[in-house]
Parts: C-alpha cells; structure tokens; sequence
DNA sequence: CTGAAAGCGCTTACAG
DNA sequence: CTGAAAGCGCTTACAG
C-alpha cells in the first residue's frame, strides 16, 4: 500500500478509477445506485492512495462538518489551581462526549463575554462555516450573545442555563436538578438541625439562584430561621469561599449567635469554609456540620458530606443532544435536568433536640 | 448597528458599497492598494453587516486556517482522577498559549496510536485541509505516525520528543532539560545519602528513558551502588507507581536492604511511593528520603520534594515555535529543552556518613 | 447507472 | 486603483 506524499483531489482518484469525479463523491457519500463492481474499484484506490476529501469543498458543496465550537468562559477571580484542574476534567468530559459521536470540537477559552473584542471573536467563528453548533460553558442566565447566536439560527448547548419561556429547538441545555437545596435541608433537618446558615454562589448563574431558592424555600417549609447573619454571598471558589465563611464566622462567634450547620452552594465553597472554620478553630462536625454539591473527589477530612453529580452523564447529555439538534432528530429535549444524589460522609452530625 | 441573520457573502457586500468582489476582498486582506475612501466604504458596510468571510472559501482560495489540530494521546491504565485533572490544565494550557498567538484549537483526544482506525482518524484530519499544524501530547518517542506526518510535509509540534538526528523544519518538539537525575542525585549525595533507588518511567517515552539514564551515569560518577533490587519500573501514575513501590519494598525490608533515599521518575509516581511507604510502615523522610520529578502542587504529608518545572513556559514553547513554523520564521528552534529546579521541601533528610 | 455542468465563497494574477 | 476571470475541491440535480 502506497501512500501518496502530496493531497490528491477526486479528480485524480476519479482518473486513476476511470470514473467521473461524480462517481468519486457517490463512492465517498455511500450512494446507494453504485454498482458494486465500480464501488469496488473506487474504493480500493481511494484506500491505496490515502485520499480524504479536502473539508472545504465539502463544506461549501453543502455538507455538515461534524465539528462543534467549544467556548469556555473562564470565572473571573479564578486563581485557585484546583479548581482550574476541575475546569480541565470538565472540558476533557465535553470533548469525550462529542468524540464518542464522531464530532471534532474545536476549542476556544475566552476570558469573559463582556469585552466586545471576545463577543467578535465568537461571532467570527460561527459566521466562517467551520461549525454545526456551539458549546458553551461558565456564561450567565440569559447572557445576550447566546440570545443573539440562537436569534441568527446557530444551534447552541449551554451548561447551566434555562429559560422556561424558550421555545425554540435551536437552544439546547442541560441543567442540574432544581431541588438540590431542599434535598440538603431535609436530611439536615431530620439530623435535627434547626439552625442552618447559607453560602450562596454567583447569582448570576441558573443554578446558584435555583440552589439559594430551593434553600430558603424549604427553610420556610420547616418553619426554621432565616437570618442574614446566617446567608452570604460566597462565589464558587474555595478561595471566595474562605473570605466569606472567615467574615461570617468572626462576627457570628463574637455574638455567640452560630448556626449548627452550613450549606456551601458547592464543594469548592465548602473546602473554603472548612479553612476558615479551621482557623477560628472550631471543629467539624462537632461545631458545625458543612455541606457541598458537587461531589468532586478531594482529600479532606472529615470526608465532605456533599450532594453529588455524575458529570460524565451531564455533559453526555448536552453534547447528544446538540448533537441532535444538528441532525434533525424529532422529539430532541430541549433541556434536561440531571438528578444527583446525597453522599453521606464525615462532615454532618446530629443534633440534640 | 443592525445585524443580518443571515449569512452574507462578499458579493452582497460588493453590491451594498458599489464594488468588485476583488475589492471587498483586498479590504479584508487589508491590500496596501486601496484608497482610504474606498476602503472606509468598504469596511463600514463590512462591520454594519457584521460580516466575516466564509472560511471554507478562503481556505481554498490559498489561505491559512489559523487553527492547530491538537491530539491528546491517553495513556492506558490511566484511571487516577489526579491525572486525568492534570492531564486537563496541560489542555487548557495548550489551548491558551494558542489563543495567545490567535489560533484556534481542533481539539481530539485519542485512547492510543495503536489501533488503526485512530491513526486515520488522525491522517483524515490532517488530509482535510483544516489545520495548519499539529500538536501531539503523550505520544512514544520515535512514534510512526509522527514520522509519516512529517514526511508528508505536515508540520508537527510534539511534547516529550527528541530525535537528535532530525534535521528537518517542520518537527518541532519541547523538552524537559536532560539533566534532571543527575541534579537530583547530587542533592541527595550531598545529604549523604550513598544508597538510592530508583521508580523508572515509561521507557518508550523519551523523558523517562532520559531521566533514567542521567540516574544512572551521576550514581556511577559518585560510585554509589547500582543494583537491581533498587530499581524498578513504575509507570508514570500513582497507582502504578504505588503497585511498584509496594512490591519493592515488600522485599527490600524482609532482606534489611534498604535503601536510604528514592527518586521516583514524576510526582505522581512519588505519591504512590508515599503509600505504599505508609502501607509498610516507613517514615519518610527518617526512614527514607523520597524525591519527585514536575511540581504539581499537591497536598501530601511530608511536602514532597520535587525538582519542578513551568508548564506555562513549556506549552508556550511548544506552541510558538509550532506557529513560527507555520509562518516560515526563519531561525526558528526544532526543539529547546526546558530548565527546572529543586524546589526542597520536607521529604528528604541528612544521612549522617 | 453515470457524466457534464453548475454552484458553493473566497483570493489573486492579469489587464487596463 | 479596480474589475473580470480563473481556480481552489467538492456535491448534486439534471439529463441521458
């Protein structure tokens, strides 16, 4: 098997056939009316000669290209190497997931949407026909390019993003389960914790607004206290984590006014606030229980108790979906909710009533 | 501003500002030849119509893609979560350095190069016409596949690579610096250590097979034993670093053959080493002194003391040179190797002679 | 069953 | 300074 040094063209495989470049692109597409004979023949000196149609002609010619634009949006404020090391699992999971259905991702890491120079550079990619869809990861609710992309026609899958009101079939979600919060509470709550504090993420992003609401709805349900002493804003970051929890504690130890448990918006947050009840030494779960969402391996002791998310399946999920939505496929879910489950660890005890 | 949400080609543009097509390219391409009225005509129907040419018809028209295929080779046995995080910072990494240099990513990743059917998913790419270049990560060295890329003229950037005698422009490689074992054999001499083991990588891959001969030659400089007992193959992972070390020292401790310090061939090799040492109940370092190779940051008891490198610089390396090769910059470097240093923390200790 | 032709969207050498 | 034309490599409707 000889392999050719320079690009053939289907012309060239069309004479070495003694075929029309017609019949070249009938062997190459699996047209059903070549005769085998021929399609034989074709087929051999496209293997002998290593031929790949050249994307381009393709491309303009009317085919798909099987390739999907990866945009990450990068956190601002995003220094903690570990969670860097997560962000990587996470796009290695999406580029898995599309492999696993033939589809290329061509990748692009973008440092916000809010400068205009990057919202270009993402306009200019989808405009230059070199992708089916787009990804997009780390963006707020409703962010306006994602709007404007859908608008023009472009088939996007967004991580963490619902619109009730949507409609169209050309915006693909995938989101975690909205009763995440509550699902905490309770088992707190039947570990008799009464009093129980907040740490909430960025609300700008569906799921941390989801996860404060489903909290405090269920607080209520309980009849239990809703302080703002007992809530803060504390990012998604183990570092943003660590300020806040430190801020609250030292006020909350010095009015003796401590809640006996804590819910962290996600596991990051949650290792941030075991520092800083580290350092204001005050032990867990003796003092205070703590809780994640997420369910990210991390050496940490006690083990965090945390509610935990198959990722593999969540981004599967967007990336076969989008996918369908590329293809055409009927009755393709616009969006999808992924349940997770409580792990129970080291971090929660009970409480005497 | 108002924004088409269809897409528009250079012909309409031509229409809207009273032009060839010839011309609204030449604006694009940013020709020298055009006057300034025309081209402002031009180039605000352009940015008004939020136009961007198609790449599929720059791309056969004669131009560069600017976008690099990157192919991440899994390792097999690769099941630790740590690497697989590690694994995904290089990505970001390398995704990153090219987005510096305005190149886009074709990202794949590939379970390994034996199977044939990755390797002509890999030629296909590369026949597509889409990519300028590739970037290869955990490839063997001396790899076929990146022969015969280079052989066909694609131009190659490879990390962990060295062919002394490649003499050609379009291979470009980065390297960790050669000397690595023999810096960390002179640390440990100078401790006072006279009997050092071993944890060797990966032969085929040309670091390991690197540091395990700059081990060797500096034990043999200083005349300290080399025996069998006190070397072993471990894999670059912690689990398969853990397995070796535990078998090793299983034996040497039932012979009282111990050695006093061991340098594993990576971090992650040197973590496994550090349980299995925990297993047999070892202390490190009163007990032995134990040395990594890469300074990933990771939280282990004692601080492991590694000799470190920057993989922002490596990947950057690898990356512009790779670019620079596509843009014929002459005096562009085939390949450079990348200095670290002995970052000491607390897994080594003084041997008293 | 199969070829000639049109067309996809660009760029650039050529001619003026 | 600028347009008409050729050409890049494909696919597919059309005609036979």
């Amino acid at each position: 098997m000889k392999k050719s040094n320079k690009k053939l063209t289907s012309s060239q495989i069309a004479q070495l056939a003694g075929v029309s470049r017609s019949t070249v692109s009938r062997v190459i597409n699996n047209y059903s009316n070549v005769p085998e004979a021929t399609y034989n023949r074709v087929i051999n000196i496209i293997k002998e000669n290593n031929y790949y149609p050249h994307l381009s002609g393709q491309l303009l010619a009317g085919k798909k290209s099987k390739t999907i634009g990866f945009f990450w949006v990068k956190e601002k404020n995003c220094n903690s190497i570990a969670e860097d090391q997560l962000s990587g699992s996470y796009l290695v999971q999406v580029i898995e997931a599309a492999a696993r259905a033939n589809y290329l991702m061509l990748t692009c890491i973008v440092e916000n949407l809010v400068d205009k120079k990057n919202v270009d550079y993402i306009s200019k990619i989808f405009m230059q026909g070199r992708i089916d869809a787009g990804i997009f990861i780390g963006v707020n609710n409703n962010e306006p390019l994602i709007n404007e992309l859908v608008t023009n026609g472009h088939i996007i899958g967004v991580f963490d993003y619902y619109n009730p009101k949507s409609t169209v079939y050309n915006l693909i979600s995938v989101n975690y389960e909205q009763d995440v919060g509550n699902k905490i509470i309770e088992y707190l709550y039947n570990l008799g914790h009464r009093k129980i504090a907040l740490i909430h993420g960025n609300p700008s992003r569906y799921s941390s607004e989801n996860r404060k609401q489903s909290f405090l709805s269920t607080l209520q349900k309980y009849n239990l206290p809703i302080k703002n002493e007992w809530q803060a804003i504390g990012g998604i970051y183990e570092q943003t984590g660590y300020e806040t929890a430190k801020e609250m504690f030292r006020k909350l130890k010095s009015q003796s006014n401590m809640p006996t448990a804590i819910c962290a918006t996600n596991d990051a947050v949650a290792f941030g606030v075991y520092q800083a009840l580290q350092g204001l030494d005050i032990k867990i779960p003796q003092q205070i229980s703590v809780t994640g969402i997420d369910g990210h391996s991390h050496n940490v002791t006690p083990a965090l108790t945390t509610y935990a998310f198959d990722y593999y399946k969540v981004f599967n999920s967007l990336i076969t979906r989008t996918i369908a939505a590329i293809e055409n496929k009927s009755q393709n879910l616009t969006t999808e909710f992924i349940n997770g489950g409580l792990i129970v660890r080291d971090s929660c005890c009970c409480v005497d009533l």
